[in-house]
DNA sequence: GTGGTCTAGACCACA
DNA sequence: GTGGTCTAGACCACA
């Protein structure tokens, strides 16, 4: 469900909280939805489980998740829902951007880097 | 010349390092080339001199990098001169692969992907 | 300069960050001003330093704090200065009601309790 | 006949178990009288009956109460009965110690304060 | 079963 | 020096 990566630099907790967003503004989780428990996550992704805790406790300070006492955590009523797949783009604007600076710095023509993303968006 | 962001997550001293390889890679620094100075870049980016510093000795270990005593640090001679497109486009596959998971979790659909990739280098 | 007390039932963190709070909207701290670091008032409430980072998290997520990495924490702009005494009253609400809600159930008389605390103030 | 705040960081327990002993000791329950039914508590104020059970439980190993096999929680004897109001005053002791805590921290003078009290008594 | 709090302690990033 | 991240593990509150 999620992937986890602590070799990048990135927080463990912030890439999970990150990625919980965008599965919200995407709509494959929805108000109401249960995520998996701590335990449950923390063994998945070999991870302590207070590093899943603190993307829960992050998210929940920012009212995307709620929590019921005893019970697993659940997705808040979103102030926008069914966001327009226009809206959801700008969730990865920063990621093309960095990666249009670094395809630049390899020095890498337009051209193949549009087929090296169509390639990969075809073989997944 | 460098982007650093300080609130990406990733250390910035391992941002300068990874652009600084793909501009090797990409043939934009070569052998020889002599790299601003530590003061220089620190100031320039408002960043802390042992930050810079970090990067280039980092750098300095991989043999990427070489330290002459009272010059400019200077790119080493490379095992691999004139990597081809196609090796270079190696350094982004992480990222692309990272691209491609948060369109997924966003529900983007390859074309809206690929339009707006292309929009942005477009734009650049 | 603080007052956390373990034995409360309330979490230690959340104590530390409603008086930091106050202090604010007192402005007994004002923007600018740096607060203990996380060691210092670890040692110095004999509490593990994530507890205090805890609390300290919390507020930058709240926007009243301002972390600038390798530096203390700073208080951050508030959007109103100067509260007024009134407007600050309504922290004290919850407290006041909880006090009355106490006294009541003790057959305290009205009297009794404003003498207590007239005295209290007195000793103080 | 109680007040319980899921909200405020107190266990819930210890709300309740308190406000016990504050009406035993303020006469309002006494010796003899039987308590609300674990579950009639737990329905009115929507919490599990495990959470007030725990309450009486405490209680009854404080000697407060005494269970009678099939019938309600009773109150004990008590030790001191028909203690003085200035005895059933320190109970407020430590709420009213946090209260002016609070106060100074947000810079509210004593007079504010008492007045604030004495508006509060008088409007409820 | 659920999540929360806290500790002791290691190690990292940055000034 | 500053704060941040993470682990291993204990214990708590609540369903």
């Amino acid at each position: 469900m999620f992937t986890l990566n602590p070799q990048s630099g990135i927080p463990i907790y912030r890439q999970l909280a990150e990625q919980i967003r965008r599965m919200v503004a995407g709509g494959q989780i929805k108000e109401g939805d249960e995520l998996p428990s701590v335990r449950e996550l923390a063994l998945e992704h070999a991870v302590n489980p207070m590093t899943i805790s603190k993307a829960y406790s992050l998210l929940e300070v920012e009212g995307l998740l709620i929590r019921h006492r005893g019970k697993p955590m659940q997705i808040a009523r979103q102030n926008k829902q069914n966001n327009s797949e226009q809206e959801r783009l700008q969730h990865l604007h920063p990621q093309l951007e960095q990666l249009v600076i670094a395809a630049r710095q390899l020095e890498i023509s337009d051209k193949v880097l549009l087929a090296s993303l169509r390639d990969m968006l075809a073989s997944e």
